[in-house]
DNA sequence: TAGATTGTTAATCGATTAACAATC
DNA sequence: TAGATTGTTAATCGATTAACAATC
């Protein structure tokens, strides 16, 4: 850090996935009324070593921690929240207003974590004109309309694995640059979109392993 | 594989995971009536390199590729079916019937999957006793004595933040090995029981930041 | 002070990619 | 045959862990 020392040195993929992590992690801390947190006792609670703590806190903390204290929460928490760019707010939409779509409409998990998903659609029109979590439920025809008059950038496909496809394309068509798929299925898309599959067979598929393994 | 030819080597947890996304792909590819794949297509469409897929699939097959053919369909989607313990099912409960344990229960994703959730468990009376996708909602009561009953491994935590650590505790004490926690917040959990954070929030993160980083 | 903790450099481990002979 | 594809060994890249001086 002698040369150089304005370059951000980019943070490494793990690291900034492992970032909700101590922020949940903190939050609780914080609540307990604890003003510093060690590494040691961040990774003890997170199943991580100190030295990956120290290391990964190291990328996003604008402050040193102190020695024989740890980190002031606060700060942080802070720091992260920047990172992580819960501030900067980009807008989404959904597609299939099924169960999976409601529970992401209402989940409080994105409350404040940067991801303001303002509307659902759906081709079910018992379902037009409905509000869940206060997020009007549009009808699909209106979708491209909508996703470029509000500039919106991530569109979640959470329809069932026979309409993936032509829902992507849609997306696709109406300008949306990161799909966030949830349907148990493989999507061909162009390679300037961003895809990311939330596979949760993937999931369950090592946690099974590591279950098996262990017993 | 001169020598000791006869140990398993281990399947790498990366390539584990990358499992369901070839499986779902092969299983289109046989719908569309192919009966060979090769790594380059493969590769191709999962936005993989063909390298990878060929060590991937590798690590996985019984039976090699053929040379200009490429890898024989049907039988690549029994071996991993085979390694993802898609035949050896294992049982769950889920606690917490909200809007997202509601989509987990119906989730389609999980059928033939290996995961087999045989109930869900809520506080909300007017829940009790109803059926979701032919599963039983039950009292949070009987949750011990059932777990015991069936010998049941895996937990699935679908509560809010606030309750999720006391359902943890509960699933400990009842014999639980491993949970699944989709609760947006850390939980204590002893060393001896597996846990996996479906962290959405961390999806998100690296999903935000590519796009940040793209555009 | 002594000791707990930090930040950083070096070493190891794990995963991906490159190179290339073997095959049909 | 020529060429597309396979499987494997070696090289690179990325992430974690070890070692240790610096700090309060």
């Amino acid at each position: 850090m002698t040369s150089n020392n304005d370059k951000p040195t980019a943070i490494m993929k793990a690291t900034l996935q492992r970032m909700p992590l101590y922020y949940n992690y903190l939050i609780d801390r914080a609540k307990d009324g604890d003003i510093y947190a060690s590494s040691t006792s961040i990774a003890q609670s997170l199943r991580l070593t100190p030295i990956q703590v120290r290391k990964d806190l190291a990328c996003v903390s604008q402050n040193s921690g102190k020695p024989r204290m740890g980190f002031e929460i606060i700060t942080l928490l802070k720091d992260i929240e920047i990172i992580l760019g819960y501030n900067n707010v980009d807008n989404a939409v959904l597609v299939g207003v099924g169960r999976l779509g409601r529970a992401l409409l209402s989940y409080s998990g994105f409350n404040g974590y940067g991801l303001n998903i303002v509307a659902g659609f759906d081709i079910d029109e018992d379902l037009i004109g409905i509000k869940i979590n206060g997020k009007p439920i549009m009808p699909i025809y209106k979708f491209s309309q909508l996703v470029k008059s509000l500039n919106i950038n991530i569109g979640i496909i959470t329809v069932s694995s026979g309409a993936a496809q032509s829902v992507c394309n849609l997306m696709v068509s109406a300008g949306i640059k990161a799909i966030w798929n949830f349907a148990p299925i493989h999507i061909n898309i162009p390679n300037n979109v961003i895809l990311k599959n939330e596979n949760l067979a993937a999931s369950l598929a090592s946690l099974s392993k590591e279950l098996a393994d262990t017993f």
